[in-house]
DNA sequence: GGCGCATGGTTTTATGATGCAACCACACAA
DNA sequence: TTGTGTGGTTGCATCATAAAACCATGCGCC
């Protein structure tokens, strides 16, 4: 494209994470980065995918503050890519995508895997909406309103 | 790129998710559709965004069972795109992305509006991951298992 | 009943992001 | 010193994207 539109102005925070993470290949990296991959070899083969672009990617998610580079780990003097709190951060945002697939793909006999609770290998409950007080919301409950002008409470 | 490397025989379900929705203007279209757009003119100029690239973004919604082509409303002979259950089904996922980007963004000063409870006007709860019994589950408490052969329940 | 304008697109064209493969740098081993 | 594996970077071809021009239809209106 003839510049790929930043969004990075933009006010809609749903577009400012896309600035981030929604490029092709970002949340298959922090997927598999949350499952433990951290060596950029690993997600190359992991992911199959190129590595000018695995690197461009790394270098992109690090700028975004969502991986940071350790130095070492097992002595090689390489370095390692882990997530910081805020690449954790995302995890919901994965949760949501598959458990989107998982009710509404076409296909869903494709579907290799499923996320369970680790203690009692149970399906992890769908992500649902919420009041403060505890009301279950549709779309159709919820409203945009503008930020409050936030006094520094700090 | 050569071909965007199509994730569509990827057993991953984030993946798949991704091949539907996660090209650069999808979840905007969707996310102004929830908002109750639903012509194209009103898509272009709320997005900004080309007009071939909307025409193109729009059918490939249609394509996925995400978008439905309604053939009028008010009487124009044009036709409308609204959203199947398979496309409301998107809002946890944009849900997700809107509290990633509150919670972590660097200038959140720039993020104009806050998602609230339409009844009492307050922030929703943070979407949160729970057990079957309700436990809250952290990334680490979960796991992958491999789908069951589904024996058809039906 | 022809003219202009708005809506809803499609076509054309350039740019640049992507993917592949080859190449490079470094560490370690033999 | 040569060889091998890891961790990248550099060309280059190709395809998707964006911007703008173009087209088609409906409608007011004169």
């Amino acid at each position: 494209m003839v510049k790929r539109t930043s969004f990075e102005g933009d006010s809609c925070p749903i577009a400012r994470s896309l600035e981030a993470i929604g490029d092709w290949w970002s949340l298959l990296i922090i997927r598999e980065a949350l499952f433990g991959l951290r060596r950029f070899g690993e997600f190359q083969s992991k992911l199959g995918m190129a590595k000018n672009i695995l690197s461009v990617r790394l270098r992109s998610l690090v700028d975004h503050g969502i991986l940071a580079t350790a130095p070492a780990s097992d002595g090689s003097a390489y370095q390692e890519y882990v997530l910081t709190a805020k690449g954790r951060g995302t995890f919901p945002i994965l949760v949501a995508l598959r458990q989107w697939s998982e009710e509404f793909d076409d296909h869903p006999e494709e579907i290799a895997t499923i996320l369970v609770d680790r203690e009692k290998g149970r399906p992890v409950k769908k992500l649902e909406m919420r009041a403060e007080d505890g009301r279950l919301l549709s779309p159709a409950d919820t409203t945009l309103k503008p930020r409050p002008a936030r006094r520094r409470s700090a």
